[in-house]
DNA sequence: AACGTCACG
DNA sequence: ACGTACGTGACGTTG
C-alpha cells in the first residue's frame, strides 16, 4: 500500500511561478490550478500510488510557538492572481475525489508529518511531495520525499529516499532539524546560532551528529575556539530553533490511510469545471466527457450492447487512458475487413458483419482473426497506454548539441560552395552541386538531380563539399525527425505513447505513428545515443528480446532447404555458411568481406532479389552478383525451388498466404507492365516470409501478454523482431525468460526459433 | 499533395 | 527491352 500526499500550496505556488499566465475564457487566472494538474497527472503516472491526498495551509496563527507565527505577518501577502486559484483548485479536488486536509492552527509540513507518522504506524509507504526542503527530516525507512522544482520551464522530481538523503547530506534526515537549529531559517523566522552558518552548521552535523552530542561535548570537541564560544553564546537560540525548526507529526488531524484510497472521478463535476477554465486538454488526460442521459448513478455506464466495433483497439485504448474497463470485444469490422483484403488504402467505411463473417470463413481466415488479430487489439491498446518512458532533459541537451553541430557544418557549405542557399533543397542542392561546382550528376529523378546518399558516396572523395553535406543530413534528420519530433509527444507522463496501426501494412506487420517508435536510430553511433534516452522507470528495467535471424529460419522452413536446415539446426552462424557456399572456401576460411557479401546476398533473396540491385548493394559489377546469385542457388537447391513454385502457384491462385493463412492478392501478376509483373514476383517471394514472422510475433505477444498477468511487467513496444517489456529490477530475469520461452514457442518449425533476451537501464543498454 | 530523402526491421 | 530488393513513417521543400 501506497500513499501519497502532496504539499498543495508548496507545488500551487511552484506552478503559480513557472507557468507562464493562463486565463480561462471568463478572465479567471488558471496557470497555477493548470500547472498543479499537469504536476498530479505526472505525479501519478510516475508513482501509481494506492492512496492519494492533497494538504493546505489555512491562513491564521498556530499552535506553535509565537515566535513562529510572528515571521507569518511579515511574509509578503499571497498576489492576487494566485489567491483566486485557491478556491479553484480545491474545487477541482473535490469533483476528481481526492481527499484534502487542511487543519485551521498547523502548518501543512504539520500536517504532512501527522499523515506520514500515522501511515508509518499503519505499515504503509508514504510519499511526500513538495518542493519544500524542510519535509526532508520526515524522511525514512517507510517515507519518502519528492522533491520537487522548475527548471526551465519543467517540472523536475527528486527523490529523497533515506540512502539518497544520507548521500547527499553526509547524515541522517532527522539530523535536519539540528542542522537547522545551527544555522537557523530566516524565512521561518528560526534564529539558530548568530555566527553559524550553513557550511559550519553542516560540518559540525557530519563530524559530531546532532545538537545534544555538540554541547553535550563542546569542551572537547575538534573545533576553532572562535566557533566554540559562538556555540556556547548560541545555546538558548540553538534549543528554541530546534523546537522551531521540528516538524510536529501528532497534529489532531483526523486520517486514516483507507479514506485516501483512489477513486473514480465525477466526471460531470470535473467536466463542466475543466470546461468552465477552458481546459481542453486536461479534460482528454483525465479522460473527461460530455456527461450522457445514460451517464447517471441510476444506469450503467454503458449500456449500449458490445462486441458494435470498428477499430476496437483504439476504443480499449481510449478507456484504458480514461481509467476504464477496455470491455470485451467479439468482432472489429475494419480488422475482418482488413484481414480479407490487407492491400486497400483504408478501411473507413466497411460491409455488413454478416457479409465479413461469411468471407472469413470462406478464405480460411478465422483462426487468424478470432486468436490472433482480435486478442492483440486488447494487448496493443495496454501497450499504447503503457507507453516508453524518455529521458526529456537529455533529449532536450542532445538537441541543443545537435543545433551546434548543424551551425558549424552548415558554415562550412556555405564556404565551400561560396555561396549562401537552403541545403534541405535537393533542387538548390543539385544547382550547387553539379552547376556551380561541376561535379559529375550519375543520376536524375523526376524532377531534377538526384542527391541522395548513393549520389553523394559516389562524389565522395571529389569535393570538400560531399562529406559536409552527408554530415548536414544526419545531423538534420535526428534533430527534425527524432529529437525535436520527440520532445512534441512526450505525454504528461513523462512517456511517449505511440499508436500502432493493425491495417496498414500489407503483410501483416503492425506499424507505429505518432510517433513512429519503430524507426529509432541504432546503425550509426551518434544516432544511437537516441536509445539512452529511452528508458525504464525508478526502479525498474526493461527487458528486450529479439527474434534471431527469423526471417530467413523461415525461408529455410517454408523452402524446405536441407543446407539451411541443417546450418539452423546446428547453430552455425547463417551468413558464414552462406559465405562458403557461395565462395567454395571451408567455414573456417570465410573471411569478413565474404560473410558480408553473403549477408547482403541473404537478404537479397528474401526480398526478391536481382543482380543489378546486389550489386549496387555491396558494391561489385553485376556479372558479379549474377555469379553470386548463381552459386547460391546451386548450393541451396531448396530455394531455388521455392522461389519459382511460390511465382507459379501465386499466378494460379491470384494470391499468397503465409504459414497461417494471412493472404495478400497478387493483381500485378497478371500487368501487362514488366514493372509491375516483376514486382508482382518479388512480393510473392516475399510476403509469405516476412508475413508469417508477422503471424509468430503476433502470437508471441498473446502469450507473452498472458503470463505478464501475474508480474509487474508491461509491454511497451514491439519492432517487428523485437519485443520490449518494463518491469521492476528484481523481476528482470523472470521476464526475461518468458520473452524468450513465449517467442521461441509461438510456433513449431522444422528450425528452432531463437530469441536473445537482455536488460538493461536504457534501450542502448540492452544491446 | 507530391516528391525526395532517410530512419528502422 | 523493360528498370532494378520487401515492408513502413516523418520531415522539409516545392508547386
Amino acid at each position: 500500500m501506497k500513499l501519497m500526499a502532496l504539499d498543495g500550496n508548496s507545488i500551487i505556488n511552484r506552478a503559480f511561478y513557472g507557468i507562464r499566465a493562463l486565463n480561462a475564457p471568463d478572465g479567471t487566472p488558471t496557470n497555477a490550478v493548470y500547472g498543479f494538474l499537469n504536476i498530479l497527472l505526472k505525479l501519478i503516472a510516475e508513482e501509481s500510488p494506492d492512496a492519494l491526498c492533497v494538504t493546505f495551509d489555512l491562513p491564521g496563527p498556530t499552535f506553535r510557538h509565537e515566535q513562529y507565527d510572528e515571521y507569518k505577518s511579515h511574509r509578503k501577502p499571497m498576489p492576487e492572481e494566485l489567491a483566486v486559484q485557491m478556491p479553484i483548485i480545491k474545487e477541482v479536488l473535490d469533483a476528481l475525489n481526492i481527499p484534502r486536509y487542511e487543519q485551521s492552527g498547523w502548518e501543512a509540513d504539520d500536517i504532512l508529518g501527522t499523515l506520514a507518522k500515522k501511515c508509518t504506524d499503519a505499515g504503509c509507504e508514504c510519499v511526500i511531495v513538495t518542493g519544500d526542503k524542510d519535509a526532508l527530516q520526515l524522511v525514512s525507512d517507510f517515507t519518502r520525499v519528492k522533491h520537487v522544482k522548475s527548471q526551465k520551464g519543467q517540472t523536475i522530481t527528486k527523490d529523497y529516499t533515506e540512502t539518497a538523503f544520507v548521500e547527499e547530506y553526509g547524515f541522517t534526515p532527522e539530523k535536519m532539524i539540528d542542522l537547522k537549529a545551527l544555522m537557523g531559517d530566516p524565512s521561518d523566522n528560526i534564529p539558530g546560532v548568530a555566527g553559524v552558518g550553513e557550511k559550519t552548521a553542516m560540518d559540525l552535523v557530519q563530524r559530531f551528529g546532532g545538537i545534544r552530542e555538540i554541547y553535550d561535548g563542546l569542551d572537547a570537541l575538534d573545533i576553532k575556539d572562535a566557533v566554540r564560544k559562538k556555540l556556547s553564546a548560541g545555546r538558548e537560540n540553538a534549543d528554541l530553533s530546534y523546537d522551531l525548526a521540528q516538524i510536529r507529526c501528532d497534529t489532531p488531524v483526523e486520517f486514516v490511510v483507507q479514506d485516501n484510497l483512489r477513486r473514480e472521478v465525477d466526471n460531470g463535476e470535473a467536466f463542466a469545471i475543466f470546461r468552465r477554465l477552458g481546459f481542453k486538454s486536461l479534460i482528454e488526460k483525465f479522460g473527461l466527457h460530455p456527461p450522457q442521459s445514460g451517464d447517471t448513478e441510476l444506469y450503467p455506464p454503458r449500456v449500449e450492447e458490445e462486441g458494435v466495433g470498428h477499430n476496437i483497439k483504439d476504443i480499449m485504448r481510449e478507456r484504458l487512458d480514461r481509467g476504464e474497463d477496455p470491455g470485451e470485444w467479439i468482432f472489429d469490422t475494419a480488422l475482418a475487413a482488413y484481414l480479407i483484403s490487407p492491400t486497400d488504402s483504408s478501411y473507413d467505411i466497411t460491409p455488413p458483419r454478416e457479409d465479413l463473417q461469411q468471407k472469413l470463413k470462406e478464405l480460411g481466415l478465422e483462426r487468424l482473426y478470432y486468436d490472433v488479430e482480435l486478442p492483440l487489439c486488447r494487448v496493443l491498446a495496454e501497450m499504447e497506454h503503457t507507453g516508453f518512458l524518455v529521458d526529456k532533459t537529455a533529449l532536450t541537451q542532445f538537441g541543443e548539441q545537435l543545433s551546434h553541430m548543424i551551425a558549424a557544418t552548415e558554415q562550412d557549405i556555405y564556404d565551400q560552395a561560396g555561396e549562401t542557399f537552403n541545403i534541405n533543397s535537393p533542387k538548390q542542392l543539385g544547382v550547387i552541386l553539379f552547376e556551380k561546382l561541376m561535379l559529375p550528376a550519375p543520376k536524375k529523378t523526376k524532377t531534377g538531380y538526384s542527391t541522395n546518399i548513393e549520389v553523394l558516396d559516389y562524389l565522395s572523395g571529389t569535393h570538400p563539399i560531399i562529406e559536409l553535406i552527408k554530415d548536414y543530413r544526419e545531423l538534420t534528420k535526428l534533430k527534425s525527425t527524432y529529437a525535436d519530433g520527440l520532445l512534441k509527444v512526450i505525454a504528461p507522463d513523462g512517456r511517449i505513447h505511440t499508436k500502432f496501426q493493425m491495417t496498414v501494412t500489407a503483410t501483416g506487420r503492425l506499424s507505429s505513428t505518432e510517433p513512429n517508435l519503430q524507426n529509432i536510430p541504432v546503425r550509426k553511433a551518434l544516432g544511437g545515443e537516441l536509445r539512452k534516452m529511452f528508458i525504464s522507470g525508478d526502479g525498474n528495467l526493461l527487458v528486450d528480446a529479439d527474434y534471431s535471424q527469423i526471417e530467413l529460419r523461415l525461408l529455410a522452413h517454408i523452402a524446405d532447404d536441407s543446407i539451411m536446415k541443417q546450418a539452423f539446426a546446428q547453430g552455425e552462424d547463417i551468413h558464414a555458411v552462406t559465405a562458403s557456399q557461395v565462395f567454395g572456401v571451408a567455414l573456417g576460411d570465410v573471411t569478413p568481406l565474404m560473410r558480408s557479401r553473403a549477408k547482403a546476398v541473404n537478404f537479397g533473396i528474401v526480398y526478391g532479389i536481382s543482380a543489378f540491385s546486389l550489386a549496387k548493394d555491396i558494391g561489385v559489377q553485376p556479372y558479379e552478383a549474377k555469379a553470386y546469385i548463381e552459386s547460391y542457388l546451386e548450393k541451396y537447391a531448396g530455394v531455388r525451388e521455392y522461389m519459382t513454385r511460390i511465382v507459379e502457384t501465386a499466378r494460379e491462385q491470384g494470391y499468397v498466404e503465409t504459414l497461417f493463412g494471412r493472404r495478400r492478392n497478387l493483381p500485378e501478376l497478371n500487368a501487362g507492365n514488366f514493372n509491375t509483373r516483376a514486382f508482382g514476383e518479388r512480393v510473392a517471394l516475399n510476403m509469405p516470409i516476412q508475413g508469417t514472422a508477422a503471424d509468430i510475433m503476433k502470437i508471441a505477444m498473446i502469450n507473452v501478454s498472458k503470463r505478464l498477468e501475474k508480474t509487474n511487467a508491461k509491454l511497451i513496444l514491439q519492432v517487428h523482431d523485437e519485443l520490449i517489456a518494463e518491469c521492476p529490477k528484481s523481476e528482470a530475469e523472470e521476464i526475461a525468460v518468458i520473452l524468450r520461452e513465449e517467442m521461441e514457442n509461438a510456433a513449431t518449425l522444422s528450425v528452432p526459433l531463437v530469441v536473445e533476451a537482455r536488460s538493461g537501464k536504457s534501450w542502448y543498454d540492452t544491446k
